[in-house]
DNA sequence: TTGGTATGGTAAAACGTTACAGCAGAAACG
DNA sequence: CGTTTCTGCTGTAACGTTTTACCATACCAA
């Protein structure tokens, strides 16, 4: 069975017996500077389009226009509860704005982002929102240069030209995460840490040293258990952490929630009280974190609306004749404070 | 700054002294037929693409091949961990197979999945694979008469020509779950429902109640909370379910895990003990349930091998040069049986 | 009349590919 | 040596839009 063909433009023009042109603007409601149509044709032309079913054909008009009205997110690993949200939040103002959505599941693998950076360059799309964890400051300028628009979310904020950055500075945040603890009277302070590798994970990791610096703690290589920000390592670090030959922590501090329950679980495995044996706190304020009890201290960082500024970052940025100067929004956190410390 | 432009088909033509036909053909790996290319030719013709940075442009492409390369995925709720890892396995697949993914998150409104109709037609993707909880017959037909492949995750497999479904016949399971709860000594069986204007939630619903009716276990309208497959629903429908007015269940079979999860924390909440008080089961089988303590007994369907199967199906149809009859694909389930129950 | 200026349109050339048919030259064959 | 058959390549026409430039007519003022 041969389908019969897709209507076009020259299709509807005929229909309403009128210049492909026309048809044209109509369809695309121009009616600014020296375009001008008449009523009536308007109408034939949009009778034309319906009887016949016409839908504009994409492929073709990027090729014209050099506009492909698709927006890339690249995440590093959609199955924490984190990235969705995010998503979500991109996709809102998204399609407010007209754009499709490219979603790249990186599944933690470097050469998945690679591969990422080549398909959205083939692609052409107008723009990426991404959250690298591998990727270096050359593939950023790569895809700047073949104008592409560009926003990250990153801790890192290295100022590359047009390129947009939400800048996740936790500093304070952190600080004020380590010193609840410590007024809770924690002294043994462990650290669950994400894949140091990426730049979430290394500055989790740092802001959690300096905070037991600014309080006079000492720095114990023993209460860190290099993870990988999923819940499948922690088992395996909280046994490391309790190990009989050093004293166990009282508290423990894991780079991402995803980590944080799961620390929790194992721990209550090994029949400790949360928070009264071991306090336990997270980083992200997933929905879960919430809801589980004991419910979890964390620090938000509302991902949904997160996404919704990247996306409004670069719907801006294309909306511009201009070429806009690069911008770094800082990004507000709050720390949590619930049960289970 | 203007731009320079980035360069073609034809500049590589030009830099390796060959017609633009040869240049594509080499890009293109063709070999087949009567198309023959020398050796050096092609040396020629890929130094030339690597000094001059050549991408293939995607919109041309397209348009002339009548091929986008593109599949897109539409789900319900990307929030709920259940579809994260469905979008994981499809795309696995996909990228392997040349394909970029566009993911739609209808957020549980009608109107986005309508949208989502909208949206693929004018793209011309090459295929979708939708979990549809609104979208009617007609919606999918309109789109297999635009030429695009479906694949759909359906329990109603309403057998549309072009449209492969991965049936979702999940009544043996179902049964099996509430069997299990009976032998371990529970009538008072309550539901939380989910939508119940989907088919997902009607079909779990419905399993309920035959399974209860097998069973001899009249049904009791006061053990059924609707409720929208969401934690955030849970909460009030559990004060419902132990209203004074009734006797309270001593188990729940939830329309999905996430809704599981937050009705074991509503009953902690209430000072209920879980599993001893009550029994509480769901459906999907996220990753949290396997994790949480108690772990939650469940309904298997390992999505992200379902994402696979699904775009297994897609892309077989669109490789193949004949028209392909619509399959129908069941999926396994396994009743997971762990501590909640 | 002449010229100017709105008004409502149209023709043709891109955009970057790929498909189709064809065409030289060399080699093979009788 | 004339004909056929490979080999390796090229020219051109699409694909479906949008954009630019241009052209009729009609109307109005001088």
């Amino acid at each position: 069975m041969t389908h019969k063909r897709r209507s076009t433009l020259r299709d509807v023009a005929r229909q309403a017996g009128v210049s492909v042109t026309t048809a044209s603007q109509v369809v695309n409601g121009r009616s600014g500077g020296n375009i001008r149509i008449s009523e009536a044709t308007r109408q034939r032309v949009w009778e034309a389009v319906r009887t016949l079913g016409y839908t504009p054909n994409a492929s073709a008009r990027s090729l014209r226009t050099r506009k492909t009205n698709l927006l890339a997110v690249l995440v590093p690993d959609i199955a924490n509860p984190f990235y969705p949200q995010l998503i979500r939040g991109v996709q809102q103002v998204a399609s407010a704005e007209g754009y499709d959505l490219l979603v790249y599941d990186a599944d933690d693998h470097p050469q998945r982002e690679k591969a990422f950076v080549e398909a959205i360059l083939q692609r052409q799309v107008d723009g990426v929102i991404m959250v690298p964890f591998f990727l270096q400051d050359e593939d950023l300028e790569r895809i700047t240069r073949a104008n592409i628009a560009v926003a990250v979310m990153s801790g890192a904020p290295s100022m590359i030209p047009g390129v947009d950055v939400l800048k996740v500075d936790d500093t304070a945040a952190l600080s004020g995460l380590i010193n609840h603890l410590i007024a809770k009277g924690h002294r043994r302070i462990a650290h669950l840490s994400g894949t140091l590798n990426t730049i979430a994970g290394r500055g989790r990791f740092k802001g959690y040293r300096r905070a037991l610096k600014e309080a006079g703690i000492p720095y114990d290589q023993r209460l860190v258990g290099i993870g990988n920000f999923r819940a499948d390592c922690v088992p395996g670090l909280i046994e490391q952490l309790f190990a009989p030959d050093h004293p166990a922590p009282t508290a423990i501090f894991a780079a991402n929630d995803v980590m944080a329950i799961a620390a929790i679980y194992a721990l209550k495995r090994r029949g400790l009280r949360v928070p009264e044996d071991v306090a336990v706190c997270g980083y992200d304020n997933i929905p879960e974190a919430a809801a589980m009890i004991p419910a979890l201290t964390t620090i938000d960082q509302n991902m949904q609306q997160e996404g919704r500024m990247l996306a409004r970052l670069l719907v801006e940025r294309l909306g511009s004749p201009t070429r806009l100067p690069e911008r770094a929004v800082p990004f507000e956190f709050r720390l949590v404070i619930r049960e289970s410390t």
